[in-house]
DNA sequence: TGCTAAGATTCGAAAACTCGAATATACTAT
DNA sequence: ATAGTATATTCGAGTTTTCGAATCTTAGCA
């Protein structure tokens, strides 16, 4: 069951492993968007943004929706949206970390060069 | 910006897009590693396991530490262990909702049966 | 019945991933 | 120096992803 788990885990991220798709997920953050609204606002083609909703329904990561001519996409659970949340945060503190280390070396070159 | 922050989340989540890759990540939970305990504990191949060490360090989700003949793995930042737990979570909300609707089938089956 | 708009699917090529086998590197001990 | 142990890297084959182009499919409308 732990194995699966993994290979459930590994899924989800492989869903995720691709900027366009992180991005029509956050879009989805506020609720559900049509297909169309999705590709306008994200500037994405429309057969390749098809292929990564297709890509996002395999694996359950949202939800869609017909309604007459449009299919609107929803999150199936917002908690995802936790985990894109955390992301961010490991990102800024990645990113002071890169930052304290690049002001470390500017200032070794600066007592270099006294 | 944004959008370097999404291109670098889709590379966290692929770093993580591999079972073999979560275990190792879930195994250095409680701190340090070295290479040879993890693929003994985890029974992966000597080659293998390099190679997915070397995926998780290039995406900076691991750190290693040379000492003498071993080299010892260990998580950059534990907050990526909240990433996971959050999808275990997620797991298991969504094993209830697909065991629901298994009941349901189940009890459709029964009625029609009748 | 045709026409159009919204999406999905299929196809082929290029790129990326994964694995085991072989080889290389770095230490340690003899 | 030589041998052995721990780990990394390279290589080649097989698989998967990704993309745009072209082709469906379905719903709504004249």
């Amino acid at each position: 069951m732990t194995q699966e788990l993994r290979r459930f885990k590994a899924e989800i991220f492989q869903a995720l492993a691709h900027p366009t798709r992180i991005a029509i997920v956050e879009a989805l953050r506020h609720g559900e968007m049509s297909a169309g609204q999705l590709n306008e606002q994200l500037g994405l083609e429309q057969a390749n943004a098809s292929q990564h909703f297709a890509v996002l329904r395999s694996k359950q990561v949202v939800v869609s929706r017909k309604e007459g001519n449009q299919v609107f996409y929803s999150l199936r659970d917002p908690i995802l949206l936790e985990v894109l949340n955390v992301l961010k945060r490991y990102f800024y503190s990645q990113l002071s970390h890169t930052m304290s280390m690049l002001k470390e070396i500017r200032m070794d070159k600066g007592t270099l060069k006294k």
